[in-house]
DNA sequence: TCCTACATTGACCACCCGGTCATTTGTGAA
DNA sequence: TTCACAAATGACCGGGTGGTCAATGTAGGA
């Protein structure tokens, strides 16, 4: 465990304070980059007691990740049970806009989470990139899966490959909707709800029917 | 410029010496993890010098970046005019080929050049992200909408957005490549060349057709 | 009131950073 | 050989870092 516990013993209210001055820091300047005594003054605590609470910067970062992490699960299994029974394509358009109101809710969070997936900063990140890209993709294979086993899924396709492809598209939009040099004047970035719904709708549908004129000639695409 | 006239002016084995010492300092470490005195050494000048040759740790990194994003321009334009004439799906193919076999020759440049497209880091990153992701997205645009022209693509697609999309699937197969934890297990990274072949065929078969079952009612999808 | 056990503090440490500049070294002309 | 000039050097600077610890509160039992 990350936190020692004498944070643990703390009030609740100076917990939260501390975690929001953490969540702040790190967010904004990543982690190498994120300065204790910045964070210190920013809780309105002792350096002192930030290292008791925490043994060290890693440590904290350690705490906050979780946090972010466990938020992020939470919101993507909460539509994963909603949808449940829904065709793919409804669940995955559910996935897409939990994903951007999750941004909407903790900016701070949804930052750090994707720095986390993508940036190579923090000394231990390949921990949690490993199995942080191979838990989406497996969440998404979920899906497709049983969308598969209803026929919703062309049989030749590989769905690990399929997965892995979703997750950089999804990757891809989400990105764009929260860091306006990604979006590079699409209009994705904090755009309104109905150009967000139009968003996804396209997505789908390139997903789902490709971008190919019709003549329907599938052939080969499978693995070895 | 970001050089200075007498680092132009040096022995051109000094120059180079400087150059590979700077790229493996970068790639290794980011811009703001990037230690100059580490880079001295390797490249075996004193600090002094460097500090004459570029005037600032940004001014030497500035260099790094414009060497290491022509090279890779060069890469894709020259593919653009290789593929000329042939079928948008053969013309993307040769893209992400070009893009792995880049990755094969200069790993460290590729490193910096996805640092700079995903990562917040250097100050003045924004300045180049915007323009690269603008770039790469209208490049992509390029090929897509000679493809519709002649009819390989449906007509009711936005290539703007398909372009968008394909430059997200695109960096997620070069991520995976060349970082194991992106991978994550599916058999992308560092992979022979015919596992490679055989993903990039799934992946164009995904992006021309989709993954659903061929029922084909396209609808909808038209932004605004 | 005194004592003890613990929570809190911030001055302090060693280290590393990007950047400077007086000094040393190298070089070609006279 | 001497001299003038440019190139190269590395000790040094102010500043910021993560982390420590003796000193200072502070609350509760005797």
């Amino acid at each position: 465990m990350a936190e020692t516990e004498s944070f643990r013993n703390l009030a609740e209210e100076k917990q939260e304070r501390i975690y929001r001055a953490a969540v702040q820091e790190f967010s904004a300047c990543g982690y190498s980059n994120a300065s204790m005594n910045n964070l210190v003054k920013e809780a309105g605590i002792s350096k002192g007691s930030l290292f008791k609470y925490f043994g060290t910067k890693l440590d904290l970062f350690d705490s906050v990740v979780n946090m972010a992490v466990r938020l992020v699960k939470t919101h993507l299994k909460r539509v994963r049970s909603e949808t449940n029974g829904l065709p793919v394509e409804e669940r995955i358009r559910g996935l897409l806009l939990a994903g951007f109101s999750f941004i909407d809710e903790h900016p701070q969070l949804a930052r750090i989470y994707f720095r986390l997936l993508q940036s190579v900063d923090s000394p231990f990140g390949v921990k949690w990139q490993t199995s942080l890209h191979r838990e989406s993709v497996d969440f998404l294979h979920g899906f497709l899966a049983e969308g598969k086993g209803r026929g919703e899924i062309h049989p030749d396709i590989n769905l690990q490959q399929a997965a892995f492809i979703l997750s950089g598209i999804m990757q891809q939009l989400m990105q764009a909707y929260y860091t306006e040099h990604v979006d590079s004047g699409l209009g994705l970035y904090r755009s309104s709800q109905e150009e967000l719904e139009s968003w996804v709708n396209t997505t789908l549908q390139m997903f789902f029917h490709g971008i190919g004129d019709s003549d329907d000639n599938r052939t080969g695409g499978e693995k070895k």
